[in-house]
RNA sequence: GGUCCCAUCGUCUAGCGGUCAGGACAUCGGAUUCUCAUUCCGGUAACAUGGGUUCGAUUCCCAUUGGGACUGCCA
């Protein structure tokens, strides 16, 4: 406003943007509060002073290049797929820079919280390998339990006039967003439209005395005239207008802080380097800045990812993954679902790190751990999450297990999340083992059909009598079952087998891929299965003979 | 409405003034002593548009278009 102001004034009076300046110079910082009136404001007398935080929380002690980060989620109960992309990002980078990757929990919005929420998001962050390593010295870790540090900085605040406290009412301020949206305004608590901005000792006492509970209000200086250039590690500097709206530090009805300063004084006193945060953040950058210049702090690095997006089925255009719509940006989908945690982080290293695939292609890495990802490479146009790349990664990944420890996740996974059959299916360990190893033994040629636990569990279903579905369509050759029964050997290698089958084709000159059908459908009910000669041997002479004799 | 972000094959991307615009997934063909799957070989497929700057733009700048975010005492 004041520098429109100046500039209408050019013209004519120098003078007066003397006089202008001076006025906007004297409204820099508004007049403190006492010592009583700042107990009063605060429902207490702060405990800290700043220097004693500063103090209590000194700069980390760690070697050249070392990152702090720290994944911050707000426990709703329901861990997005785009929040472990963030935290794998945090993670990654604490991690290859011998760095701190910590857990903060954002509980300051009473009114959402969800009981239980918390372990879902620990147990998520185990089951993925994301483990934090949250100090007691720089704790508490829930910003629920953090009061008396947001209370002693606000305190210097309101001493200093950098924020006051604001009376106004929740129906003040959709009134004034009302008039604001009708006149075309923007919305906001700001310049005229902070009424409190500049309230008076008395009035305070007054409201106080009368029960009222203040908000506080940061005293903003910003001068949208002017603009402000902030830093994202991949965007670079980004240009805003000054921030020159009062927002809220503290809320008056649970005196927690917002989210803006939470940011501030946990950032800065848990001594983050790098935050890692969606672009919707993008917008409050300014303010962050602002913030922390206000303070005299150094902020951290910025890092601002871009989402995870979907092609909405209904109209066709890409959008962000929804909680409400997309069942598979629940990070919870996953576990239940059985697909392979190490292979989701692939992925999501994948995309997180254009680097990575090749790197990993060429066998340069064995898995994401290993690769050395870089700050400015993450990727900042939304990507669409690709369940057929997801798979791809998916098939490789088991196709490098070993079957013990394929049998051991499918068997970990059943336990938890089956059904009874699944239990059923991993309840005799030897037998699984021989289904699963089946075409596994040569490295550069294992079968990639498994995908999730939960579906390699369905596509060997056939191997347990209970869950066998003979096939009703097909026509079998009752001449051939019976021929192949009368030289059947258990015994037999895989040559003198297969020379067999040859002899059954040319004496009922048929191919030997008809006679291999016909034992295959027999046997699994399927005409896709794996190698015929490995099934037979799995199944046992008794099972092959009893389907077959029940095919014909 | 205001502010800000983004834009290379269908998808994820490499590229940082001069390239036949490279790779991966998907897709389509062919080969691989029984189907499927693997594996191998090959193919189709992209710089949103218009202006500049330059000897030369995918690359730099500006518009336009398209997509997205924010504009809460939610984070």
């Amino acid at each position: 406003m004041t520098a429109a102001k100046c500039s209408y004034f050019l013209f004519f009076h120098i003078f007066s943007i003397k006089c202008e300046c001076r006025k906007y110079k004297d409204l820099i910082m508004r007049t403190g509060l006492s010592e009583d009136l700042i107990a009063r404001v605060l429902g207490g007398l702060p405990k800290y002073t700043i220097a004693e935080l500063e103090k209590k929380f000194p700069p980390r002690n760690l070697p050249d290049g070392a990152m702090v980060t720290r994944f911050a989620p707000s426990p709703t109960g329901f861990m997005h797929i785009g929040n472990l992309y963030g935290a794998l990002i945090d993670y990654k980078l604490a991690q290859q820079s011998n760095g701190v990757f910590m857990l903060r929990i954002e509980d300051t919005d009473t009114k959402r919280e969800v009981a239980g929420a918390v372990d879902v998001v620990k147990n998520a962050m185990h089951r993925f390998g994301l483990e934090y390593n949250n100090d007691e010295k720089y704790g508490p870790y829930y910003q629920s339990q953090r009061k008396e540090i947001y209370r002693s900085v606000a305190a210097e605040l309101l001493r200093s006039g950098r924020a006051y406290p604001c009376f106004l009412t929740a129906e003040d301020m959709e009134r004034i967003r009302g008039e604001q949206s009708s006149a075309g305004f923007a919305t906001g608590i700001y310049g005229e439209f902070a009424r409190d901005r500049d309230i008076a000792a008395e009035d305070i006492i007054r409201h106080l005395d009368n029960g009222d509970v203040p908000s506080i209000r940061l005293y903003s200086t910003g001068d949208p005239a002017r603009r402000i250039f902030c830093k994202d590690a991949v965007r670079g500097s980004i240009g805003f207008p000054e921030n020159n709206e009062d927002l809220v530090l503290i809320k008056s009805n649970d005196g927690l802080p917002t989210y803006h300063f939470a940011h501030l004084v946990d950032d800065h006193f848990m001594r983050t380097t790098h935050v890692v945060r969606g672009e919707e953040w993008l917008p409050s950058l300014p303010l962050h800045y602002q913030l922390f210049r206000m303070m005299g702090w150094q902020p951290p690095v910025y890092i601002h990812t871009a989402t995870l997006d979907k092609i909405d089925g209904d109209t066709g255009k890409q959008r962000k993954m929804s909680k409400r719509k997309d069942p598979e940006c629940n990070v919870a989908f996953f576990l239940n679902e059985g697909w392979p945690v190490g292979a989701v982080i692939e992925y999501l290293g994948n995309i997180l790190a254009s680097g990575y695939e090749e790197a990993k292609l060429k066998g340069a890495v064995k898995n994401f751990w290993e690769y050395e990802m870089k700050p400015k490479k993450i990727p900042m146009s939304g990507a669409l999450f690709d369940m057929k790349k997801l798979e791809w990664w998916a098939k490789e990944y088991i196709g490098s297990m070993a079957v013990s420890d394929l049998v051991k996740s499918v068997t970990d996974w059943a336990n938890e999340y089956g059904d009874d059959k699944q239990k059923m299916q991993v309840a005799d360990q030897n037998y699984l083992t021989a289904v699963l190893a089946i075409e596994r033994d040569n490295p550069k040629r294992v079968r990639k059909d498994f995908i999730t636990w939960k579906q390699t569990l369905e596509i060997v279903e056939f191997f347990w009598d209970d869950l066998f579905v003979p096939n009703a369509e097909y026509k079998y050759n009752a001449d051939v079952l019976n021929a192949f029964l009368d030289t059947f050997n258990i015994a037999d290698d895989k040559d003198t087998w297969w020379n067999k089958i040859v002899e059954i084709a040319q004496r009922f000159g048929v191919k030997n891929g008809d006679v291999a059908m016909n034992l295959r459908v027999a046997l699994s009910g399927r005409t896709n299965t794996p190698d015929l000669y490995s099934i037979i041997q799995v199944m046992g002479a008794d099972r092959v003979i009893k389907r077959i004799k029940a095919a014909k």
